[in-house]
DNA sequence: ACGGTCACGACAGCAACTGACATCGTATTG
DNA sequence: CAATACGATGTCAGTTGCTGTCGTGACCGT
């Protein structure tokens, strides 16, 4: 028997994304929290850097993806269609739609969730570029297209989300790209 | 004689400004900040929201500028000209080189100053893509086209910093703006 | 068996932020 | 002109996010 439970930020993340979207997110306390996962205030802290954090952990597998992705094109494609590429592959991590959409309501009800949520986002246009930069793109091109990119695929998303119609994650980045397209036309 | 100095909010924007610089974000209390501006920690509190939104005060200025020269383009442009005009217009209410630059030094080196950064950033997008709706351009296209157009902005903004030859604000949007079009061609 | 490590608890403390109430010049009203 | 309302600030107490420090006991390798 050992002395304690198994996969502490497990419970955590449970707890806190009940809790936020039980009583709202300021409505919760850390210590609330770590109570409901049979842990003190400090063990969490020890997790998770900071309140909003908890509801941040597939990020780093959320980016990774992204990049392997970028970095696995064929090198004849265009830099646009590297991104898009990237992109597409970031559907194979969604979780169903229904846990992304009480997610995004979760952090469109938080300023400070969204600032944090925005925040993720910026590294991750960081890394696309560096990603496009490996590849052999100059570093302005890289820079403007993991921007734009990262616009498109907040854009997708949020579409994807609301569709009635339930048509996959494809087909919304491709229609939003092929709009970007036309804009510039 | 009346019974308070003047401008209570300018002071303590001065004063936070400065000991940001001074001595660093984190290393900086709020009783501090009141202290030097002769104010108590309580006022700094009612004059603005928190701790970071000190150091963002032009921001209402700033979207303002531009949403209304979105909105005084004819009618007869692109909407990409149109988002274009308005961010060449953010040039007018910029204030010297230097001073952008050190703010941007204090941005760079504290991820919660950042995070405040992007969130301004990104209201100013829906603000662009509410003046553009208003023009009368469909909502997809007004939301990718002011996500953009602020990613431009944002990649203007650091060559123009950046840039020893000290060319005009309008040369590096303008460059920017033409590697986007050559990006999606 | 023994020492080290690892994950956690316990406790103290700082600083950001908030609510309630007091103060007193200044504007307003009768 | 006097009474009164108002508005910006001070004062104080309280909550909560977050950190440093130290202790504890099960596990692991030697």
């Amino acid at each position: 028997m050992s002395r304690w439970e198994p996969d502490a930020p497990g419970r955590l993340q449970l707890a806190a994304f009940e809790l936020y979207t039980e009583r709202g997110y300021d409505q919760t306390t850390v210590a609330e929290i770590a109570a409901r996962a049979g842990l003190t205030e400090r063990t969490f802290f020890r997790h998770f850097a900071d309140k909003r954090e908890v509801l941040f952990n597939g990020g780093d597998r959320f980016r990774a993806t992204i990049v392997d992705h970028v970095l696995a094109v064929p090198a004849s494609a265009t830099t646009l269609e590297v991104v898009t590429a990237g992109i597409q592959a970031a559907g194979s991590v969604f979780p169903d739609r229904d846990t992304i959409r009480r997610r995004q309501a979760l952090l469109h009800a938080n300023p400070e969730l969204q600032e944090r949520e925005l925040s993720k986002l910026a590294t991750l246009a960081t890394s696309i570029s560096q990603a496009l930069r490996d590849r052999g793109s100059p570093a302005t091109t890289a820079d403007l297209a993991a921007e734009t990119g990262v616009a498109v695929m907040r854009i997708a998303l949020t579409r994807w989300i609301e569709d009635p119609t339930e048509r996959p994650w494809r087909t919304h980045v491709n229609t939003t790209m092929a709009e970007l397209r036309q804009l510039t036309a």
